[in-house]
DNA sequence: AAGCTTGCGTACCGTACGGTACGGTTCGGC
DNA sequence: GCCGAACCGTACCGTACGGTACGCAAGCTT
């Protein structure tokens, strides 16, 4: 038994069709420009050339949609990770800086923030609305998921490579890790929530990630590492 | 000329009569509760007694209560002026503290939470969608003016009092601010406003104040200071 | 007491959207 | 060459909401 559907489908996501991940990217696009409310049925369809009752079948549901975009999204984002032998003190300030780089470029991305803003347009005391189609996951627990936890764990075994090699000196490694995330971000990722233009601050990025691991080292660094 | 409308009138925020501020309080208990599309023009005027027609009246436009809703819950946040005299090391820290908690309150109180929600619901590429009724300031932008700056401002004089007073060292105090904000919030924020229950976090909240400030005195205090 | 303003309650209208149904078309399998 | 599945395009339905209009009661001003 041949299973055509299987060979010439199964794009990145799970258990997406090719054309089914196509209007997901479609309704991406829509929601980038135009917010949740841009983000209909009809819209969707019209973008992406397909008629609503497939749009129904696929995702079962609006909720299912928006679902499936938050986790073929996420799926896209693949974490490098950060091979941890031969750590050196240059070498470690080197990949906490790329960590940071990389950490302000996706929070500031487009589509990032799109759907971080359809995500808590959703969300209601504590309690999420919305049924999603697969499962009953949650919008917001979705991102956070797949989001946050994922560039966090990159986060979190650097820095303990970083203390497995002596050069630095915590405790807890996710309350270490906090703290450099909010010295990196700050406020800035709620700034372009908020709709400050992205671009105007992505020319700070640099200086930020260096202060950020400049006072991170500070704080957690052992002996002459803060000077590196 | 005994204009009685003033006498008797004129609540806490601007030009707004104790009826509308009332009107104004229920709408924000629906927001809490319910999120933005809780918030119908039929359904304040259910929950305020008052009919649609004064709505409109009032706030000529959804979007105009949206914004008045806004500006009302902003008004009402008054920051205590820190009496920046006679600063102690001991005094610095109990007031960086107390700072702190109190910043950690305000980002995680229901109403707060609610609004900032709505706004960036609202909010959309950069730009920001539905023209405010008065003057054309956006929710996001308002909720930035209001919010944020304000309780920066206490935040800054503080600092600045303790660079005065020879206990804190830093070339800018906004940048300094930043670091101050970004060791206490961290991603707190933004976890509570994609559903993370906030009562969980609250009991962290002592905690991670004294921690942020502990390392904020280490990175900016002078001599001493991070000891204290 | 008459008149006017304010505002409540309700009914109403237009529209937009979620969701469903149906006819027509393309494509792979027999 | 025929069949069925998948799917597109569109038309359709019910509902919910923003916004407006009208009728009517309460509280002033004169």
């Amino acid at each position: 038994m041949q299973v055509v559907e299987e060979s010439a489908a199964k794009a990145s996501g799970a258990g997406l069709t090719e054309r089914q991940s196509a209007v997901l990217e479609s309704a991406l696009n829509l929601l980038v420009d135009g917010g949740e409310k841009a983000v209909t049925t009809a819209g969707v369809a019209r973008a992406a050339n397909c008629s609503k009752e497939s749009l129904y079948k696929w995702f079962g549901d609006r909720d299912g949609l928006l679902s499936a975009m938050i986790g073929y999204q996420a799926g896209k984002v693949r974490t490098v990770e950060v091979r941890a032998e031969s750590l050196t003190v240059e070498g470690l300030r080197r990949h906490l800086s790329a960590f940071a780089l990389d950490l302000l470029d996706v929070l500031s991305g487009d589509v990032s923030l799109a759907l971080n803003r359809l995500a808590i347009g959703q969300t209601v005391r504590g309690e999420r609305r919305g049924g999603a189609a697969s499962g009953g996951a949650t919008l917001g627990r979705l991102l956070e998921e797949r989001g946050r936890r994922q560039i966090g764990r990159r986060a979190t075994t650097l820095l303990e490579a970083g203390r497995k090699a002596g050069l630095l000196a915590f405790d807890d490694a996710d309350e270490a890790y906090g703290t450099l995330y909010g010295l990196i971000v700050t406020d800035a990722h709620l700034r372009m929530l908020l709709g400050e233009d992205p671009r105007a601050m992505k020319k700070e990025f640099a200086g930020r990630a260096e202060r950020a691991v400049t006072s991170f080292l500070t704080l957690y660094g052992v002996g002459a590492m803060a000077d590196a």
